[in-house]
RNA sequence: AGCGGUAUCGUCUAGUGGUUAGGACGAGAGAUUCUCAUUCUCUAAACAGGGGUUCAAUUCCCCUUACCGCCGCCA
């Protein structure tokens, strides 16, 4: 079997899509899978629509998902430039090529032309299919169009490429992900492959790009299916191998329509901006089609590549669903190391000083905060307390002061606490025993604990309360339990 | 409209011509913990519908329905 050459395609006019990483992904471990290449390849013939940025946003989505390509834009290769808009000059050839062997011709129609054509056949109810009427126009006559200034663009003449490779009008080829696909290709309209401003089209300058990078499997989304039998006619009519194609379902939002914008994030960076790990990204969206044989479901890039097979894909849409994601970001979050959380949150904090607290304290605070987090982007909320003199009293959190039991506590608390040494270790057991104490008076722990926490932090809930205290320090401590106090007289 | 594709719990999926149709997320109930979260236990939840083929169909075939995609001098 020759090389295994994969590509990932993306056009830059916009930010990596996770739809895109997901196709990037399934190509990145079939080519690990079978010791292929996997080649990425920037499709920019665009030029309105691309921007330097949305080039940056792929380049940096793709390396922090770890799917890193073997060739490309910035590390080269042997078959570049692997940026589109560089390419332009290689096209023509092929273009000349096609229209020697008859299997493309001139078309002058305008614009307006087919646009009225279009319409005609949509107030008919009918498929519109291109008429085919510059097909056999004659020298004099593209001389004369030629001489009103009229530039040529150049169609593909499918009729002829199919007769030429095929019995009948049939073209078949066989999926990777979805078996045998059929389509009758009469039903298809001669398209355009070459602009009348020179410029190559998308189903053109595929197939001579891959044909030229020796791309063996296309793997793509099933948006791309009736591309296909097109595109499989200009190999054929090149004389090309054709490479093997597999098309992916696609991912579609909870309300099953196409995942925009309204749904919340679309580019694998929004998602980073929101609290997700690139690693539970790519995870999760590595199970939208693709289930593990030993139904461990959570897994690195490289366990999967180990595991995949392309045919075993699930050839239907699928829904993406935040709720499998969340937990497994949580889930992923739990699996971090300490120091490494300390960075990755730090992003999250800024509207903190962090000055405030030693390395020990942020330490200790992250210890003891990162478990419930489901998005690192949580930590912002979950930690006001620990920063500042003063905290917010939450209306939760008054309803709880404001009980006599309450009160009660602080009091007994501020009284008793003043002689304690402030360590963690001690404040463990200090307050213990403060909780038997008072739920020997027959106040539950549950209560007694309330209400130093509501005082304290401002909240009903939150971290270790012995860790709060000793992170936060003795003199907080006393100056909030003793405003709670003031304001309560 | 035409053409192509898809159809197992709410979601992602496993699976088979004969199974108590399995798992995960989510949901509900309970236990544990100072709270939240974690962890643990338990529960509910699916083969789209109709025809065939067959001793037997969720599995194979056909039709219907639903959904998705494509019909650009966009990619």
């Amino acid at each position: 079997m020759s090389e295994v050459r994969v590509r990932i395609a993306p056009s830059p006019s916009g930010n990596l899509h996770i739809g895109t990483a997901r196709t990037a992904l399934f190509n990145y471990l079939f080519a690990k899978k079978n010791k292929g290449t996997f080649v990425l390849r920037i499709e920019d013939t665009d030029a309105e629509r691309t921007k330097q940025e949305y080039i940056d946003n792929i380049f940096d989505s793709l390396k922090a998902l770890g799917l890193n390509w073997d060739e490309g834009p910035d590390v080269g290769g042997p078959y570049g430039p692997y940026t589109q808009s560089e390419r332009f000059d290689i096209y023509p050839k092929y273009v000349q090529e096609l229209l020697d062997k008859g299997f493309a011709y001139e078309c002058f129609c305008t614009q307006e032309e087919l646009d009225a054509e279009k319409e005609e056949a949509a107030k008919n109810k009918k498929p519109y299919v291109y008429t085919k009427k510059c097909l056999n126009l004659t020298d004099e006559e593209k001389a004369k169009l030629r001489a009103e200034g009229k530039k040529p663009a150049i169609r593909f003449n499918i009729e002829k490429a199919q007769k030429a490779f095929h019995e009948t009008s049939m073209l078949t080829f066989d999926d990777m992900v979805k078996g045998k696909l059929h389509m009758d290709t009469s039903l298809l309209g001669d398209f355009v492959i070459m602009k009348s401003n020179g410029t190559p089209t998308y189903n053109f300058a595929v197939v001579i790009d891959d044909m030229l990078m020796k791309i063996s499997h296309v793997i793509r989304g099933e948006d791309h299916i009736s591309n296909t039998f097109k595109q499989i006619l200009i190999f054929e009519a090149l004389g090309a191998e054709v490479p093997k194609f597999g098309h992916l379902g696609m991912i579609l939002a909870p309300d099953r329509s196409k995942l925009s914008k309204r749904h919340g994030a679309t580019a694998v960076s929004e998602f980073v901006e929101k609290g997700y790990l690139t690693e539970a990204l790519i995870n999760f969206v590595a199970l939208l089609g693709w289930a593990p044989s030993d139904g461990k479901e959570i897994k690195t890039v490289d366990e999967i590549a180990q595991d995949f097979r392309i045919n075993e894909i699930s050839s239907s849409n699928s829904i993406f669903e935040y709720d499998k994601l969340n937990w497994m970001n949580s889930h992923y979050i739990k699996m971090l190391s300490i120091p490494e959380l300390k960075e990755r949150l730090k992003p999250y904090l800024k509207k903190y000083d962090l000055s405030e607290l030693t390395d020990a304290q942020y330490t200790r605070m992250v210890e003891v905060t990162y478990e419930p987090l489901t998005l690192l982007s949580d930590i912002t909320d979950a930690v006001p307390y620990f920063f500042g003199e003063d905290v917010v009293i939450e209306d939760k959190a008054k309803e709880v002061l404001e009980t006599e039991t309450s009160q009660e506590v602080l009091k007994s608390f501020m009284e008793q606490a003043k002689d304690w040494e402030w360590t963690e270790e001690n404040l463990h057991e200090k307050l213990e025993a403060f909780r038997g104490e008072f739920k020997a008076k027959g106040i539950k722990p549950k209560v007694t604990m309330w209400a130093i926490r509501a005082a304290v932090t401002g909240r009903t809930c939150g971290a270790d309360m012995t860790a709060i205290l000793a992170i936060i320090g003795k003199d907080k401590t006393f100056h909030r339990v003793s405003e709670v106090i003031k304001q309560a007289v």
